[in-house]
DNA sequence: GTCATGTCTTGACACTGTCAAGCAGAAATC
DNA sequence: GATTTCTGCTTGACAGTGTCAAGACATGAC
C-alpha cells in the first residue's frame, strides 16, 4: 500500500500536477523542474503524469495555457471602466508585468517556446486570446489618434517591449516577495513606455 | 588508448567545447544541450569540460559571452560610416536581429539568465559592452532630437522591443537556412519600428 | 455480479551532471 | 639528463532524470 492516505483515484490529478509544477518552478526556476519531483509533490508515482500529459512538454504546455488564461483575465480586469484608449493600453501593460511577476511559475514557461508544444489547441486559444486583446487595444488607438498606424507592427513592438521588460525584471527563483517600491518604480517606467510609444523619441 | 587519433593534450579544448556547444544548440535548441554530448563531439571524455568550466552553467556562460562579443562587433560594423543618429539606431536594430538569427547557438543562451552565471566577469563585460553601444545610440538621438528624452527608459524599451522581435522570429532548432525573403520583410518591420519609436503611435 | 475501461503503479532502460581518484604528458627543478 | 611537480584529461561511480511496457486497482456500464 504505497499511498495509504489517499484513494487510488486522485480526483483531479491534472490540476494537482499543474499546481505542483507552478510551485516547483516558482521555487527553483524552469531549469529546476522535474517530472518526478512534481509527481512526488502531488503524491503519485513517477509515471502518473505521463498518463495525462504524455511527455513533460505536455504538462508544461498545459501550465503555459493556464498562465495565458490568467493573463487574459488580468487584461480584462485592468481595462474595466476605462474609456480612453491610451489609458487602456497603459493599464494592459502594467497588468502584463504585474501578472508576470506575481506568477513566476507560469511566466517562466509561457514564453519559452523551447519547453512548449505550440500546436496544442488550448495553448493556442489562450495565447491568441491575450494577443487579440492587445490588437484590439492598438486598433482603438489607431481609430482615436492615427488612422495610418500599422496595427501589426505596433502590436509586435508593444508586446515585445512589455514582455522584454517583464523578463528583465522577473523574480529570481525562490524570491517570492514582491517588493512594493520596486513595483511602484516599474509602474512609473511603464508610464514612460506609454508616453514614448505614443509620442516617440523625437521632440513634439 | 581511448583517443588514438589525437594527442593527450588537446591544444585549445575550451574553444573546441564552445564550438561543439554552439553546434549542438543550433541543431537541437538549448533544451537539447548536454555536457556529455558536447564532450563526445569534441572527442574528449565526459568529465573533461568540468575541468575548464566547472559546471555546465560555466560552459554556457562562456558561450553567451562569446555571443555578446560577436554582437558588439556586429553593432560596430553596422554603424560604420553612418552619421545620422536615427540611421545608426536603425542599423543597430537590424544588426541585432540578423546576428541573433545567424547565430542561434549563441542567441539561445545569451538572454536566458536561467542558464547563465551572471556574475561571470567576461560575460558582464561583453553584455555591458553591447548595452553601452545602445545607450550611446540613444544618447545621440537625445542630443539631436529631444533634450528631455529619458535615456534609460528609452534604452530599455528599445532593447526589449528588438530582443522580443528576434525571439519571436528566431530560427527553430535544426532550421539552419536563412530565408532571404523573410529576412527582407523583417528589415521592413524593423524600419517601421524605428519610425514608430521616433514618431510615436500618435499622429504628427 | 461480471466485465470493460480509465487511472495509477511498478520496474526497467538508457541517459544525464557531478564528484573523487588516478593516469599521462609537459614543464620545471635539480 | 633524471626527478619532481603540476596541469590536462580519463575512469569509475553515484544519485537523479524522462520514457516505455506491463501490471494492479477502482469505478461505471451492463
Amino acid at each position: 500500500m504505497p499511498m495509504a492516505t489517499r484513494t487510488y483515484h486522485h480526483g483531479d490529478l491534472p490540476a494537482a500536477l499543474r499546481a505542483a509544477t507552478v510551485e516547483l518552478i516558482t521555487e527553483r526556476g524552469p531549469t529546476g523542474f522535474s517530472l518526478r519531483e512534481v509527481a512526488r509533490r502531488a503524491g503519485v508515482s513517477h509515471a502518473a503524469p505521463a498518463h495525462h500529459f504524455g511527455t513533460s512538454k505536455g504538462l508544461l504546455t498545459s501550465v503555459a495555457a493556464e498562465g495565458f488564461a490568467t493573463l487574459c483575465e488580468a487584461f480584462d480586469e485592468a481595462v474595466d471602466g476605462l474609456d480612453d484608449p491610451v489609458e487602456r493600453l497603459n493599464a494592459m501593460g502594467k497588468a502584463y508585468v504585474s501578472t508576470a511577476l506575481n506568477n513566476p511559475g507560469h511566466f517562466g514557461v509561457m514564453c519559452t517556446d523551447e519547453l512548449i508544444d505550440d500546436d496544442d489547441e488550448a495553448f493556442i486559444e489562450a495565447s491568441m486570446g491575450a494577443y487579440q486583446r492587445l490588437l484590439d487595444g492598438i486598433t482603438a488607438i489607431r481609430d482615436a489618434h492615427n488612422p495610418s498606424l500599422d496595427i501589426d507592427a505596433a502590436a509586435t513592438m508593444t508586446w515585445s517591449a512589455v514582455h522584454g521588460y517583464a523578463t528583465l525584471h522577473s523574480a529570481l527563483p525562490g524570491v517570492a516577495e514582491k517588493n512594493e517600491t520596486v513595483l511602484a518604480s516599474m509602474d512609473e517606467t511603464l508610464d514612460s513606455f506609454t508616453r514614448m510609444m505614443m509620442d516617440g523619441y523625437r521632440e513634439r
